[in-house]
DNA sequence: ATAAATGTTAAGAA
DNA sequence: CTTCTTAACATTTA
C-alpha cells in the first residue's frame, strides 16, 4: 500500500473516532487490555506507515505488500490481525505489521518529507536529492526518508510521466530536470490519491504492467534496476537518460 | 496454476 | 563500521 492510500484510510476512520471500543483483539502481539473499553482519538499517516492513536496507546501499522483494512466485510477463513469492534461496526486489519509505539513517537517522524502531508517540504526534496548525485532515480523516488510514501507504481507511473529513464543518474539530470522529479512525484502522490478515491487506480495506469508504450507503441521493457533491484516498467525509446 | 508483485526488516556476510 | 545479501513474511492477480 502505497501513502496516499493511508491518507484515504484516515479519512475511512473518521466516522469511528471518540467512540468506544468494545474489544479489540487479534493475533498481533499487542496489549488489547489497553486498546479494549477506550477509543481512537485519532489517525494519520507517514508516508506507508499509518499511525493510530488510543486513549492509552498508540499503534504503527504498516500494511506492506498485502496488507488490508476491512470496515464490516471480514474475509472468510483469515484471522486478522487487529479487530475492533464497536458493537454495531467492526474494524479489520489483515496481514500487516502491527507495533505498539512509545507516546511522543510521532515527535520523531518528519513530516515534512511525507509527498502527502501538508508540511511536504519540496525544496528540502530537491536538496535531499541533490546530495545523491550519484544514485539511480529509480532508487532515488523510493528513498522513504526522501520520499516518504513513494511505492513502486508511484515511481514508475512518474518516470514515465517524465520520460525519463529509469537508470539516470542524479548527476546527469540539468537542475531542471531535477527540479522537474521533484514536482512530478508530488504530482503523481496527488493523482494516485484521486484516481483511487474514484476507483480508477489501475485505469489510469500508462506504464505499470503494460507491454505497450502508449506513446510510441513500442515494447515497455520490464527489469530490476539499481541497488533496490525493484521491477522498473518503462519505455526504452521514450524515456530519456537525462 | 504457477509466479510475480503496491514492502520492509533482521541477521549474517563481506 | 558500513554496506550488501538473503530470507522471511503473506496474499492477490495474471
Amino acid at each position: 500500500m502505497e501513502g496516499p492510500s493511508l491518507v484515504i484510510a484516515s479519512e475511512e476512520f473518521k466516522p469511528f473516532l471518540k467512540r468506544k471500543i468494545v474489544a479489540a483483539s487479534g493475533t498481533a502481539k499487542l496489549p488489547f487490555e489497553k486498546i479494549t473499553g477506550t477509543s481512537l482519538v485519532k489517525t494519520r499517516s507517514w508516508g506507508k506507515h499509518f499511525l493510530l492513536f488510543f486513549t492509552k496507546t498508540q499503534v504503527r501499522i504498516h500494511f506492506l505488500m498485502f496488507g488490508s483494512y476491512r470496515i464490516n466485510n471480514p474475509r472468510e477463513n483469515r484471522e486478522p490481525k487487529l479487530e475492533l469492534d464497536y458493537g454495531n461496526d467492526t474494524i479489520y486489519f489483515y496481514s500487516c505489521a502491527i507495533k505498539e509505539m512509545p507516546k511522543g513517537f510521532e515527535k520523531e517522524y518528519d513530516f515534512s518529507v511525507d509527498l502527502m502531508a501538508e508540511e511536504w517540504d519540496a525544496k528540502k526534496a530537491l536538496q535531499a536529492v541533490r546530495g545523491k548525485p550519484n544514485a539511480e532515480v529509480a532508487d532515488l523516488l523510493m528513498d522513504q526518508t526522501i520520499f516518504s510514501g513513494l511505492g513502486n507504481i508511484m515511481k514508475n507511473e512518474t518516470l514515465f510521466r517524465l520520460l525519463m529513464h529509469p537508470k539516470v543518474r542524479v548527476k546527469d539530470l540539468t537542475p531542471a530536470r531535477q527540479r522537474a522529479l521533484v514536482k512530478a512525484a508530488a504530482d503523481y502522490a496527488q493523482d494516485f490519491y484521486k484516481w483511487k478515491k474514484a476507483g480508477a487506480l489501475k485505469r489510469n495506469w500508462k506504464i505499470m504492467r503494460k507491454r505497450i508504450c502508449p506513446r510510441c507503441e513500442g515494447p515497455v521493457t520490464k527489469a530490476p534496476t539499481g541497488k533496490l533491484q525493484r521491477i522498473s516498467h518503462y519505455c526504452e525509446r521514450c524515456q530519456v537518460k537525462a
